[in-house]
DNA sequence: AGCACGCCGACT
DNA sequence: GTCGGCGTGCTC
């Protein structure tokens, strides 16, 4: 064997940025895409076959172990999608395959064989006369006689038991195949113009092309997503939805499989198991399941006969991961599209700015839903000024009152507030000092009900401090209001009345939040406190007023996205509120009424104010306009992190990029390591990814990239 | 990331 | 005198 050929290439699955070469193994043929079981170390770890390739002339090679697939494990498009991602986000190529694959595929576990489809009656049972014994069997018989080929999770439950002796007996068979589907259940809404003619557009797409819906809320982007997905599922293609959060997913399933059949519909999240996750991505992977509805990871699901993706709540700063491989689902969705020729939808009530422009731009096609589906008006916005308001944990007493006569009038009340706990802060009353996370650059927040103080960036907990650790004052302070401040005021202003809290703190497990809102729904007069996790998917029909408690602290954080995300966050939260018969009103707490962009959102409508930051943006040189990469270090001495920064500034392409920095990162410690950052900038992506693809082993190289921990954060989405 | 090797504090 | 702290270096 020549030396060309007698040497692998495998991504071994390790956050390292080169790939490894190996002896070709005693048995199996090797394909690029499957994996292997590699020596690595000490231990042994698994890999991903990238290809043949001539030896390293100075090493003796280790031999492939074990080769783990028949086939590639992901077919060549998905293949191309981790390549590229790992290519444009710098990232280790064996970590990003690592990241794209379900836990106990990247661990070596083989891919399970795939359950039976359906089942039918066996050639002689079908053709012989009916002479099952028993109620049961002969329910079965009829059952197949119907419709032929039964899908498993077709099969009553009661009917299972019996199945299993039949298939054992030989009167039923297995059948693996996908059979033809079935017509869906005709939508049970009528759509009104404006979605009709979206969902004609959709359906009319050939080849790649990316939209973006964007759709108020209320508008029914949902209805036009199905719709649009329709013909290709009753074709038997496949559909995949991404969504931001599993939140939001329960209702969207389920509306699915009730329009589509509850097996052709799949749901793919974090919040399962291991295995059944595995189970879905093989019958995925199969082609048994027509429609994935999954988060983020969803993206890298097979999916042999794709015919279109869907990007719900595009603008979603979750679709960004933002550890390890910092992709961003949305982007990788377009390209995934792109490679597999497909159509794909973004859909949003307040796309990001970036969509905005790319629709602008001619790069997506615009649709838009003006009208709410149901008729009903949207929510009136009030500014509420603050100067000279009475407050009281927070909420004016102008608040105080509009919530009484909503709560008179048997109607409920949503007040939003971003900010777990019961106050953000703790003080000396007598010098000031402020009680800090000994590990992180950031107040402790205090939490009444558990007693204690807690950072919300590391883990660090503790007591109340009997004495202040600078004055030994005795007198502490509370500053500042949290949800459960909130709660508490309301409480006792409303002793009758339910209230709900909404948060992370409020809420654990999997089903809190779904029982929260079941109980929500079921009660009239109510008030729901919470945070983000409010402005999500669900829908509260009795809400009719709906309070922003900390409007203005989205006007002063440093992070230059944090007015794109006030103004999302607030017309998100307007949209939970109302119905056609009661429309809501929405009243924002503010120190700063005449803030243009207050006073545009106040309005009512998105996109003036998203205009308005979009010019912004662009007098700064801000993405979109331009791309914008950071490369973050950490290390526990701030002078290591400083070093690194500077040398790595200086051995930039200045050609292609501007540096700005060494800048500390807006926390500056957190969990114990000194935080600080460089700000690249390039007039496009792709100056900025050549400036990168030469810049990034000159700096990896530097002794001082030794002593530090960095990253590469490409398009980032928080300034943290 | 793991997992080793390697040079300085509190224990039998 | 040892056990072990995590700083530094390597993985075909």
């Amino acid at each position: 064997m020549s030396d060309e050929t007698s040497c692998i290439q495998v991504a071994v699955m390790v956050p390292l940025r080169r790939v490894f070469s190996y002896a070709l193994p005693a048995e199996g043929h090797l394909q690029p895409g499957m994996r292997v079981r590699v020596p690595f170390g000490k231990g042994k770890r698994v890999g991903i076959v990238l290809g043949y390739a001539s030896c390293p002339p100075d090493v003796t090679l280790k031999a492939i172990e074990q080769v783990l697939d028949a086939h590639p494990i992901l077919p060549i498009a998905l293949q191309q999608l981790i390549h590229f991602g790992a290519a444009y986000y710098h990232h280790p190529l064996g970590d990003a395959w690592a990241t794209a694959l379900p836990t106990l595929l990247r661990q070596g576990r083989s891919l399970p064989k795939p359950t039976p489809w359906g089942y039918r009656l066996s050639a002689t049972e079908a053709q012989t006369a009916p002479r099952q014994p028993g109620k049961l069997q002969q329910a079965l018989r009829e059952l197949l006689v119907i419709t032929g080929v039964v899908p498993e999770a077709e099969i009553p439950k009661e009917l299972r038991h019996i199945l299993r002796q039949a298939i054992r007996k030989g009167w039923i068979e297995a059948v693996a195949e996908v059979t033809l589907p079935k017509q869906g259940v005709p939508s049970p809404h009528r759509l009104n113009a404006e979605q009709e003619s979206a969902v004609t557009q959709l359906r009319m797409a050939k080849g790649f092309k990316a939209w973006l819906l964007e759709g108020v809320t209320g508008s029914g982007k949902t209805e036009v997503y199905l719709e649009a997905i329709r013909p290709h599922l009753e074709s038997g293609a496949q559909a995949l939805i991404l969504v931001p959060e599993i939140g939001l997913t329960p209702q969207l399933v389920e509306r699915c499989q009730a329009r589509f059949g509850e097996h052709r519909v799949a749901a793919l999240h974090s919040a399962q198991g291991d295995g059944e996750r595995l189970r879905i991505w093989a019958a995925a992977a199969a082609g048994q399941i027509q429609v994935i509805i999954g988060t983020r990871s969803a993206l890298f699901v097979p999916l042999p006969r794709l015919a279109m993706i869907i990007v719900d709540e595009e603008h979603d700063p979750s679709f960004k991961q933002q550890n390890g491989w910092h992709y961003s689902a949305r982007d990788l969705a377009i390209q995934r599209a792109r490679l597999e020729n497909i159509p794909i939808v973004l859909g949003s009530a307040t796309p990001s700015l970036e969509s905005l422009y790319n629709a602008q731009k001619g790069r997506y096609q615009h649709l838009e839903l003006r009208q709410r589906a149901t008729s009903a008006d949207l929510p009136k916005m009030t500014i509420l000024p603050l100067r000279r308001e009475n407050l009281q944990g927070g909420i004016s007493s102008t608040l105080l009152t509009a919530c009484k006569e909503t709560l008179e009038a048997g109607n409920q009340v949503l007040l939003f507030l971003n900010r777990r706990g019961y106050a953000p802060a703790v003080l000396c009353h007598d010098c000031g000092h402020v009680v800090q996370c000994p590990r992180c650059s950031a107040p402790m927040t205090w939490h009444r009900q558990q007693e204690r103080l807690r950072c919300h960036h590391c883990s660090h907990e503790s007591r109340w401090p009997p004495a202040c650790p600078v004055c030994r004052s005795a007198v502490l302070i509370t500053v500042g209001q949290g949800t459960e401040q909130l709660e508490e005021v309301l409480r006792q202003r409303f002793p009758q009345t339910p209230i709900w809290r909404i948060d992370r703190d409020a809420l654990h497990g999997r089903d809190a939040l779904a029982t929260a809102v079941s109980d929500i729904h079921r009660n009239r007069a109510a008030i729901l406190v919470g945070t983000q996790m409010l402005a999500k998917g669900h829908h509260f029909p009795a809400v009719t007023l709906v309070g922003i408690i900390n409007t203005d602290q989205g006007l002063f954080s440093a992070d230059f996205r944090a007015p794109e995300r006030l103004l999302q966050t607030v017309l998100q939260v307007a949209g939970r509120a109302g119905r056609e018969e009661r429309p809501g009103r929405v009243i924002l707490q503010t120190h700063l009424p005449e803030h243009p962009l207050l006073q545009s959102l106040a309005q009512g409508d998105y996109r003036p104010p998203a205009q308005a930051l979009l010019d912004e943006r662009r007098a700064a040189g801000l993405p979109p306009f331009g791309a914008l990469t950071l490369l973050r270090a950490e290390a526990h001495q701030r002078c290591r992190v400083d070093e690194f920064l500077k040398a790595a500034g200086q051995c930039a392409p200045p050609a292609l990029v501007e540096i700005s920095g060494p800048t500390p990162s807006l926390m500056e410690r957190r969990a114990g390591f000194e935080r600080a950052e460089l700000w690249i900038q390039a007039p496009g992506r792709a100056q900025m990814q050549k400036a990168l693809k030469l810049w990034l082993p000159q700096f990896a190289e530097l002794h001082s990239a030794k002593n530090v921990r960095w990253t590469l954060d490409v398009d980032p989405l928080l300034i943290t």
